[in-house]
DNA sequence: TCGTTTCCTGACCGTATGGTCAAGGGAAAG
DNA sequence: CTTTCCCTTGACCATACGGTCAGGAAACGA
């Protein structure tokens, strides 16, 4: 009954196709939704008999699940920056450069994100409840802190964090209005880091830390 | 070969149900996506036959296309209080204002316009590219002018625009998450109140407009 | 080499979906 | 009243989808 251990090879061969299936359905998830993505569309990206599919991950929704908590670990993973900071300035600044770099690097996963928030959250409703709402909590206490320090003018935290995920995030849930309006273009180098700039400029202006 | 005109009465039932419908349509696509959305989950909506929605639209696609015109005309015509106002804290103030409304009372509309545009605008893309690029445009030259007037900060107009779009649908396309940090309870007034002012007030200081 | 376990996949199945249609109902026009 | 046209709808169809499975290939351990 027990679990026979996998040799080396055998489980390197799983994670490598693993992972191939999981980058080509977050693309195709965050392309046309979990309703209109297919398991054909999935395994035609990775070059898979889709059967091939079904053999790692039992069902549509099982796949979409394990794309979703990626996703949700990574944003974690990233927020670290802000901790360990000495003012809203170090910190909240970090964090945007954090966050738009994320929104340049994983557009796909911002959108995947945004998809499964947007229709209610139906897969990662727990992890809203408790990591998130953790995460949340202990942020709003640290900016709430810089604030009885006088680095920053009295806000509400909460309110804050939204800004500063809906600022980030646009750049890549709306990447394509962005662009269109950029004449068609992606934004170039110059553009990223001007956007970066204006936004911390904007928001740490704002908030009174500079 | 020419189109009868129809009765006053046959008109007027006509206009009803096609309302209906959209409404119907509006909600279900907003909750489930274009690819998750069935013709019969509308019908259902709308307590009407599957047939009868085909007979005032031909197909889905039809009727995808017609809600999303809808939400995007609200939404230009919301954005004219922007004109005519003498600087960034009459203007700008008072298009989050708007934009905040819109959020709470169609925040469908909203999360609709995201599904659509994060899945790069396959039906609006020929608006995007005329009457949104024109619009923002104007006010781009519009902050411009409040700019060399000395009125506000340098900044890059765009970007602004962008971060005035992301901050105030945020409340709406992410709104459940919103509402899942708050306890699982929507915003009440109060909130509501709070979130427009502190968004209004960290980005006009943000641009040096107060 | 041989038996065992893991992995792969073409063919298949039940279901649900978008869309059609023909027949009927009902208001307006004559 | 009769005719005409618009509207309504239950029944139906073809297709595409998620998921299954049996049988074979490949890798492993002894």
């Amino acid at each position: 009954m027990a679990q026979q251990a996998r040799s080396p090879r055998r489980l390197e061969i799983r994670q490598q196709k693993v992972t191939l299936i999981l980058q080509a359905a977050e693309k195709v998830f965050a392309e046309a939704g979990f309703g209109g993505a297919t398991m054909q569309l999935i395994a035609d990206l990775a070059d898979l008999p889709k059967a091939n599919l079904h053999y790692y991950f039992a069902t549509k929704e099982d796949l979409y699940r394990r794309v979703v908590q990626n996703i949700f670990e990574i944003w974690l993973h990233a927020a670290e920056v802000m901790d360990n900071a000495l003012g809203p300035v170090e910190g909240i600044g970090a964090y945007i450069d954090a966050k738009m770099e994320i929104s340049r690097a994983h557009p796909d996963g911002s959108k995947l994100w945004a998809y499964e928030v947007m229709h209610g959250a139906p897969v990662i409703q727990d992890y809203l409840e408790t990591t998130l709402r953790d995460w949340t909590t202990g942020r709003a206490a640290l900016i709430q802190r810089w604030i009885d320090q006088g680095k920053m003018r009295p806000v509400n935290p909460e309110h804050l964090l939204y800004m500063l995920w809906a600022t980030t995030q646009h750049y890549a849930d709306f990447g394509h209005q962005v662009e269109t309006l950029n004449g068609g273009k992606p934004l170039s180098d110059r553009q990223w880091r001007e956007a970066k700039e204006q936004v911390k400029t904007t928001i740490l202006r704002g908030i009174g830390a500079i």
